[in-house]
DNA sequence: CGTAAACCCTCACGTTACGTGAGGGTCAAG
DNA sequence: CTTGACCCTCACGTAACGTGAGGGTTTACG
């Protein structure tokens, strides 16, 4: 099955000029062309569409997400993740300003006037020129999520089942400890924590503990997440995230 | 105080640029200029700088934003009230959008491919170009916002005493059927939804029953609403809803 | 009191991501 | 076989600034 421009036009929220656009500048360049040197768009082409429509929609210049796609290793469900992480990110942001809307209400209906910096503070986390840099700090120096999908590509099913296991004995120690009544600074949850960052940094990306830091944040953040860990057991993924802040601290 | 255009830049995230450009176009005038011409912004100026970004991150147009900002009646809390729903509607774009991120993670690890108008139906609604009709249409056809300004700015002290006892005893009626067991489509309570409708026709803006059916939804969806009908009685908000939407039903 | 660093101003041209025709082939329907 | 709906390739237009160029102003400090 393959779409002409309208008919790609039609489905997503995209121009026909756009289309032409983005076949000039080689960020989306159809597969195939018919006899009459019309574009023909495959399904791939579609779903490679997609991944630029979310890019896009989350402020990146063309010329950014046309490198970020072009990058050695990377694949679509690293993109996907990564997109999901910052879309949330950027929701909870969108709350963060919903938040200071009401307080602007608030002091308004008050007659008096609002601390100018909190006034605006909750713009500045979305700054499109910070945020590139922010992206590459928060996912390693070297993208962690390009370094991940390279290292699991090579990974044999007995790999994945070996790094299953190791996940499971710390997690499953972790839930033990938590049963037992520790509380996150317990020696052997701090043990286990640390284990939990250097299983990350052994097999997926270099993980700093500033770095697991901020994953410990996304497992209590993030639904997807905090349901892998509490599933085990409740109220697990806030106690990981907690054990993993503490661990972090003591650099 | 006054600020200079560093100062403001520092502020908030607005280029020295921008701030050039929102003067010459008539944006953003500072309300006054230093014995050598330096731009000096007041705190209204920071106020209205403030609602300018917040339009602006809404994706308006800036001579958009001008229109806006010119209408008569514009006021800041009206214009606060919008943007907080425009807001919030953004949001639920976002959530949407990550789930169609986990349904493309799903078909991914199943190596199937997604429903092409699934892959794209979730960018539809925030089309920039549709959506200055759609507040138009969703705000009313004069603005339904600006008209509520206008009418409001004339109201006596006495004016709102009456209009908040008119309104006490809508939602004590709804209240009390609710408690007394009755559904959304019960005969009373169909007749205190279209009175609320009524209500708000007569006391800020010309109230349609598609209109109201949207003010419903709102008031489940919007805590900040929500919290106004279930402060009274728990699910007073959702009660209220449903039978608002049955009302506007039989058109 | 001078002077350098740090700001500010006004042009004015550059850039990104397309919009908008102009001029001209292509294709299915009647 | 023609008409209307698509498609193509230029190519210039536009919005919202970015980025100097050239030249005053303010402030800190030696």
């Amino acid at each position: 099955m393959s779409y002409t421009v309208s008919q790609v036009a039609a489905l997503a929220p995209v121009s026909v000029r756009a289309l032409h656009h983005y076949d000039e500048t080689g960020l989306l360049v159809p597969s195939s062309r018919s006899d009459a040197g019309y574009r023909l768009y495959s399904d791939a082409d579609l779903e490679r569409l997609q991944q630029i429509l979310f890019f896009r929609e989350l402020g990146f210049a063309l010329d950014v997400i046309s490198g970020l796609m072009r990058e050695p290793g990377h694949d679509r469900e690293a993109a996907l993740l990564m997109q999901r992480e910052l879309l949330s990110e950027r929701a909870s942001q969108l709350h963060a300003m919903i938040n200071t809307i009401d307080q602007a209400l608030d002091t308004h209906d008050k007659g008096i006037a609002m601390n100018k910096e909190d006034m605006f503070e909750v713009f500045g986390n979305f700054d499109p020129a910070k945020h590139e840099e922010e992206v590459k700090e928060r996912w390693g120096d070297s993208d962690a999520y390009v370094e991940s999908a390279r290292r699991t590509k090579k990974y044999t099913k007995e790999d994945w089942l070996r790094i299953k296991d190791e996940g499971a004995v710390v997690v499953e120690g972790l839930a033990a400890r938590m049963e037992a009544g520790a509380g996150p600074d317990d020696e052997e949850v701090q043990r286990l924590a640390e284990e939990h960052r250097l299983q990350i940094d052994r097999n997926f990306y270099p993980c700093s503990k500033q770095m697991h830091a901020g994953l410990g944040r996304m497992y209590v953040a993030d639904p997807r997440f905090a349901k892998t860990y509490d599933n085990v057991r409740p109220g697990l993924a806030q106690f990981l995230c907690d054990a993993i802040l503490i661990n972090a601290e003591e650099s």
